[in-house]
DNA sequence: CCATTGATCAACTTGTTGGTTGACTAAGAG
DNA sequence: CTCTTAGTCAACCAACAAGTTGATCAATGG
């Protein structure tokens, strides 16, 4: 099960985790602070059990971590694997902005006479011959 | 164009296309520039609907568009939901941080003896009502 | 006109997810 | 010991996601 998680997976059981508004809520609460299975459940109109899935898929996930207090199992963000998401994100972003602006820079110096309506790269793409990688 | 998905339902879909490698693949290379569906689907081992259907989840969640030209359907990276999407990890991210190190401080506070084992809001939750003896 | 290329549509199979109910374990409290 | 609180486990079901094959559409080239 917990063997060895390739970056990959980690990544998908991040993502997935977070495409659920019933998730994201409960990553929301545990913002400020922990809280227990009861607490987190209540705000929404699912069983307990249900919630507990949930906040195993977290888990899973490396979004939250278990506690032992009593009875009680208090539920808490790790906010590592946040800054993975994030990270993976603005990995791209970045990469596409800086190509974006190099094009621009491209446009700019060839063309001369307008530079383009925003629509770039559709057909004369400099990046498009690399392949095979 | 679909009509008016609720914010939640755009971070669903958002985040959903990101829980697989394949659509993140796609989101990588078109980092680079745009590319046909043709070239997106070589580097995968399965077929080229297998690939369109990604693209069409990519494109629902706002994360891709795609143009005309001639026969082919260049796809485009939309970066803007990317930046939602970090926009709303880091919200959490940071308000669980100011409410860590503003547990911190109460801590360093009030406890002088022993400043506790790393575990630092189990037992002490401001945002906890439920107390025991 | 017909053939080719690029891509989508449609139907179907398979596996997984999100939810339920009901039984169960664990830890205190009377 | 019994009762209550907090939570998990197990079995089941409806809905959906990912992949396949086969047919179809759209644009171009001979």
């Amino acid at each position: 099960m917990l063997l060895d998680p390739s970056a990959d997976d980690r990544l998908d059981r991040a993502f997935m985790a977070l495409a659920d508004p019933v998730r994201r809520g409960i990553i929301a609460r545990l913002s400020r602070g922990p809280a227990t299975v009861n607490e987190l459940a209540e705000p929404f109109q699912i069983t307990k059990q249900a919630v507990s899935k949930h906040i195993q898929v977290l888990e899973q996930a490396g979004l939250v971590t278990r506690t032992r207090d009593a009875q009680r199992r208090p539920v808490h963000l790790a906010p590592a694997q946040l800054e993975a998401l994030t990270a993976w994100i603005d990995r791209f972003r970045l990469i596409h902005e800086q190509q974006f602006r190099s094009l621009d820079a491209l446009l700019a110096t060839t063309s001369g006479t307008d530079a383009a309506p925003a629509e770039a790269g559709a057909t004369a793409d400099p990046a498009r011959k690399a392949e095979r990688s």
